[in-house]
DNA sequence: TACACTGTTCGAGAAACGACGAACAGGCGG
DNA sequence: CCGCCTGTTCGTCGTTTCTCGAACAGTGTA
């Protein structure tokens, strides 16, 4: 055996996730715009080619992988393509609000809130 | 002038920092580890060679420009010593919900929630 | 002035991270 | 069965991050 081509992805529960997996895994540009890209969809509906990301698809297998272990997403496979789907209730329950901050684009620009003084 | 040996810590407001540079400063133990210990004292009473952490004070003082630059900490300089302070209210105004997740310890471990199933 | 104390900066090394191309494997359609 | 498409794994490279020891500079005190 030297390339195991088709295995069930490995998850992990947002339950057993250590806050700063959690963190690590959303401080990434490419995997931060993959998690929004994703809540904008229906569940089960984003393959893992389909994302508009400017990494090649080994980059991307691995940013998978990243965001599968923190708990963020869940994968199955369809046919030959592999589907995701973000674990927005569980993951909520574990972190309360880490997800409502984190697709909101306009804290990429700094101040963007209505500053003062 | 070869060292620079006091300085007036250069801050940035929480407004001006973007999300993905807040998740990086936070996804780090040692800084976790110093945030929430100065969320457990009064403001402007912990000097910098107070943490109790482990490494070095050029590590520490390198850990402090990242939360500064951040917007987490502010830096004052009181005699010979260099005081901190945790920015909560303008951080929290910025990223809501953010610094009451890194402050709960319990999100460090696995499982802590009431599992069921 | 001289000295202890505090914290920053530099330079270097180790480790972790992210990216790519190539090779591989499963599903599906000819 | 043979390709085509999809996605994973491997090996490698380059960058970033973390850490330390050493040198330096400011404050306060003897």
């Amino acid at each position: 055996m030297t390339h195991p081509g088709r295995v069930a992805p490995n998850h992990t529960h947002p339950r057993d996730v250590p806050l700063i997996v959690a963190l690590a895994a959303l401080a990434d540009p490419i995997r931060l715009a993959m998690v929004r890209e994703l809540s904008g969809m229906e569940e089960w509906q984003l393959t893992c080619g389909a994302f508009d990301v400017p990494v090649g698809k080994a980059a991307r297998s691995h940013h998978f992988a990243v965001l599968r272990e923190a708990g963020v997403i869940e994968q199955r496979d369809e046919g030959p393509c592999r589907v995701n789907r973000l674990r927005r209730p569980e993951f909520d329950e574990r972190f309360p609000g880490l997800l409502d901050l984190v697709l909101r684009p306009e804290f990429d620009q700094p101040g963007t809130s209505r500053e003062a003084s």
